[in-house]
RNA sequence: GCCCGGGUGGCGGAAUUGGUAGACGCGCUGGACUCAAAAUCCAGUGAUAGCAAUAUCGUGCGGGUUCGAUUCCCGCCCCGGGUACCA
């Protein structure tokens, strides 16, 4: 039989296709298994070889799972808002919802030319108005939702209790409390703003040099404008917790925790000098307050321009302005200048009185704890440079025991900064009864919190490093935000049955005067009047992408419900995802912003668990071969030719370098799986990705190997599909262990996700099965299971044409039997002090005094034991042995 | 700088977690088939020395633990990813 691949996977898709194998129902005779992909952005350009790595190993787990008897949800949608096709509109006038389409079409044409066992009656898109709908919906909920401390859970804002003060003020009071407690709130916040692009952009799109990424101008500054932000700190506690009980690449949850950066430590209130007002600072080494000898107020902090001294104003005002202009990676600049002012005000150290310059640096950040700083400049890196910088005090209040002799004397002298344990000196108050000196630097920390609380300068603080997240975007082509700004201030949200709100037609999507969204250019659609004629204007924001990522895995539990987002039975059923495969760039934002809203849900009971996805797997990144001339220009990779190992551009003759590196448009280096699909079939291409190395590496593409596993599939098909090869009666016993042998090891390297070495295994058995000729039909039938999810059509094939007619996708996966495996001899390694000389069989129950004694008296044994004492023998049963000689 | 991965033949990668380093595949070499080539099938393929049996070396580098180290410990070098003064 030859190997006709474009027939027989044209037949068994649509095969697949019409009689709807892979729908999947809420069916609770079984047990389920949820497997999800991250969802794509259908670009323009199409798939690349990366995607179906991905989906690949998903499929193969997906259809092993079936076999063993689960009801199996696997579906696909997309994630189809987002830039590439809104700024397509801005160039040609096109309607990004008409770009979307073709590239989701595109997008499922290729996947399903992969022979993916996906439910299509699933299908979403984060677009469509019938999905976009139930975002909306959560945004409300999002909105209607404050949290509890006390029970440490969102709670219905209609139950936030009211202070009595502020009842008696009035409704408008009370809405104004509740908006200072809901999830989702609308305020000024900074933002970074391109002039040029009249758009606001994110903190990594403005480089390092104060430069927009996206148009290279240096018309970025920050802005105040006002945003839609999420209150996702309260719930860091619980986003940090969650991470202990799911199954995940311990390397993802580090970043989640690091991302959250829950710190332990002090608030500290310095007082003013000639001023009753305080100053309260956040520091994780409250132990150190002997040796604050400065403070620093981060320029934005609110304080600056109150304590500024008239003769500092200028210079303070000036220094304000300028760091405005700097990004959070300019601050910390490459030169690590540290900058200031002095704003001629002072402070009061509580713990021993002394006075103390007030600062005002760029270095300390408003974001993170009160955006003020106790400076301790012989135990803190940066407060050491700010203080040699501008001749500031440094006292060494921590004795360095375990440096050397050196360093040790340039750190009491503060000329050195020393910022790990030691001894306390020059700590000590006694007229305020505190006394540190001696102790370590645990000890230290405890004492000196403990009498800050009792005197109440202080208490004991816990800061998280995740900040509010800001949830607008000043964008046409994302979900428009079902808010309502009236005449008279009030911010109200749609109701449920007003939903969706949909995108309006507009003219041009360029964006609106002073980095309004382009949805500000919208007409009629942004003016509404209530039954009382109060005017009111929409929400011109849109949503970012995240939004509908947020939370696309539980619609796929119920995908096509339209008075829902998604019915309680069905949630209850497939909920939680349990394996959700992805690539390592969304291992911080994604994940915590879809447990953010999870969390949230789940608080308000719509959904039945604590954690989305109980497990997670990381694919490596897929790179390949990208060719550069000296002066770093790239060459399309299909403009090269190689001779004598080295590259050469075909036109010019230039010698080209070869790098490795990610697929990107700017390299020209994308490799398209249409091309292995036509000149090798699909099952070649599943095959092949999973064959190139561990799903979890990155490793470079090269069509090399793909010959390696087309030319595997092509022998299973000329050994199986002859049937002079097939005997009847009883399998040979060496078959029958190599075939379990391959049973066992497909099996757990599927449970494993090690897909390299179970094909690998399939191989060593055709391999077998060529060298002794003949073999049974259960035996054929067998590896045809073995390989369905990998190869799903060819083993179709194969299985009907060894006569069976039922689908193979649903067939039982085949029993290992260890009694096959069972050896009566082992070939033992036998070694003289650590190095293999030889070879022995022998009975693999032999006693250790008979294998001693069938050492030694080997022929070989002599050389190696001649004119030598044997010291011991080692013999470990069935592993090696060793003779240790002298 | 810090954190997390990783360094194994000409190449992609195996190695049951301390027990025969290099499975499987690519490439290369030789043979069979063929008028010839391609395709296919069979055999060989870490390096060095040797006709050979065999020996020596060999998992980034240098030490250590061990009967035995790709695997564990200490120090260093290189590559990839993440992150950016978080008080």
């Amino acid at each position: 039989m030859d190997y006709n691949f474009k027939e027989i996977e044209k037949k068994w898709q649509q095969y697949w296709a019409i009689n709807n194998t892979f729908k999947s129902e809420t069916d609770f005779s079984k047990p389920k298994f949820y497997c999800l992909d991250m969802f794509p952005y259908p670009s323009g350009a199409g798939l690349h070889v990366g995607h179906p790595e991905g989906y690949t190993a998903t499929d193969i787990i997906c259809r092993y799972k079936r076999t063993k008897g689960f009801n199996v949800l696997h579906p696909m949608g997309w994630d189809a808002f987002g830039l590439p096709a809104e700024q397509y509109a801005i160039q040609t006038g096109t309607h990004p919802a008409i770009t979307t389409q073709k590239n989701c079409d595109t997008f499922r044409r290729q996947i399903q030319s992969l022979g993916l066992s996906y439910d299509w009656e699933r299908e979403i898109n984060t677009t469509d108005p019938n999905y976009f709908k139930w975002t909306q919906w959560i945004f409300i909920r999002l909105f209607n939702t404050w949290f509890d401390h006390e029970q440490n859970k969102g709670r219905d804002i209609r139950e936030l209790p009211i202070p009595e003060e502020v009842k008696n003020q009035g409704a408008a009071a009370i809405q104004q409390y509740r908006s200072t407690k809901r999830l989702a709130y609308y305020d000024n916040a900074q933002v970074w703003y391109c002039r040029n692009c009249k758009t606001v952009c994110a903190n990594e799109e403005v480089l390092n040099d104060g430069s927009h990424e996206k148009c290279g101008t240096k018309d970025v500054e920050r802005r105040y404008l006002k945003q839609w932000m999420l209150r996702i700190p309260h719930y860091a506690e619980r986003l940090l917790e969650g991470l202990d009980s799911l199954d995940w690449p311990e390397g993802v949850k580090d970043m989640q925790r690091n991302w959250i950066g829950r710190s332990t430590g002090a608030e500290v209130n310095f007082l003013l000098e000639g001023s009753d007002k305080k100053l309260k600072v956040y520091t994780t080494r409250p132990d150190t307050l002997f040796g604050a000898t400065y403070m620093v107020l981060a320029p934005e902090h609110e304080l600056v321009k109150e304590i500024t001294t008239p003769d500092q104003n200028e210079a303070v005002k000036d220094y304000i302005r300028q760091s405005a202009l700097k990004s959070d990676l300019d601050r910390t600049d490459l030169a690590k200048k540290k900058t200031g002012v002095f704003t001629g005000c002072h402070a009061i150290n509580p713990i021993n009185g002394a006075k103390i310059q007030i600062w005002v640096a760029d270095y300390v950040l408003m974001g993170y704890g009160t955006g003020a700083i106790m400076a301790v400049p012989a135990h803190d890196t940066r407060d050491f440079e700010f203080a040699q910088t501008f001749d500031i005090p440094i006292i060494c209040i921590l004795d360095p025991k375990n440096a050397n002799d050196d360093l040790r004397s340039k750190v009491l002298a503060g000329e050195a900064c020393w910022t790990e344990d030691g001894v306390y000196i020059n700590s000590s108050n006694k007229e305020i009864g505190i006394d540190i000196n001696g102790l370590s630097k645990e000890e230290g920390i405890q004492t000196v919190t403990n009498w800050l609380e009792s005197n109440d300068l202080g208490k004991s603080t816990i800061n998280y490093k995740l900040r509010d997240w800001l949830f607008s975007r000043q964008r046409y082509w994302g979900e428009p935000f079902p808010v309502i700004h009236w005449e008279d201030g009030e911010v109200s949200v749609l109701h449920d049955n007003e939903l969706p709100l949909a995108l309006p037609e507009v003219e041009k999507y360029l964006p609106g005067d002073s980095g309004e969204s382009p949805l500000s250019n919208a007409g009629d659609w942004l003016l509404v009047t209530d039954e009382n004629g109060r005017k009111g204007r929409r929400e011109t924001n849109t949503m970012p992408q995240w939004a509908g990522s947020c939370w696309y895995y539980l619609r796929f539990t119920d995908p096509k419900n339209d008075h829902e987002p998604f019915s309680k039975i069905a949630e209850n059923y497939w909920m939680p995802v349990d394996l959700y495969v992805g690539g390592a760039e969304h291992a911080v934002l994604h994940l915590l912003y879809s447990r953010f809203w999870h969390k949230v849900l789940y608080d308000l009971g719509i959904v039945s668990t604590n954690e989305p996805f109980q497990k997670l797997f990381n694919q490596g990144m897929i790179l390949a071969f990208a060719y550069e001339t000296t002066s770093g220009s790239k060459v399309p990779s299909d403009q090269v030719e190689e001779r004598d190992g080295k590259y050469f551009n075909i036109g010019t003759g230039e010698e080209l370098r070869q790098i490795v590196a990610k697929m990107s448009k700017s390299l020209k280096n994308v490799v398209n799986p249409d091309d292995v699909v036509q000149g090798y079939g699909a099952d070649s291409l599943r095959l092949f990705e999973m064959f190139i190395g561990p799903l979890d590496a990155t490793k470079p593409w090269t069509e090399n190997g793909v010959k390696g596993v087309y030319n595997f599939l092509r022998r299973v098909v000329a050994f199986f599909g002859e049937m002079d090869n097939i005997i009847e009666g009883e399998e040979r016993k060496e078959t029958l262990k190599i075939l379990h042998q391959t049973i066992r090891k497909v099996g757990d390297d599927i449970e494993d996700m090690k897909f390299n070495t179970a094909i690998s295994q399939m191989m060593v058995f055709t391999n077998h099965c060529y060298k002794v000729g003949k073999v049974t039909r259960d035996t054929a039938v067998t590896l045809f299971q073995l390989l369905a999810p990998f190869a799903p059509h060819l083993a179709e094939e194969l299985w009907e044409l060894h006569g069976n007619h039922a689908v193979l996708s649903y067939h039982k996966w085949p029993v290992f039997d260890a009694s096959f495996l069972v050896e009566e001899a082992f070939d033992y390694p036998v070694s003289f002090n650590g190095k293999v000389r030889f070879k022995l069989s022998l009975p693999v129950d032999l006693p250790n005094h008979e294998i001693e004694k069938a050492v030694l008296g080997h022929d070989h044994t002599t050389k190696w034991i001649e004119g030598k004492t044997i010291a011991k023998i080692i013999i470990v049963a069935n592993k090696i042995i060793n003779v240790v000689v002298k």
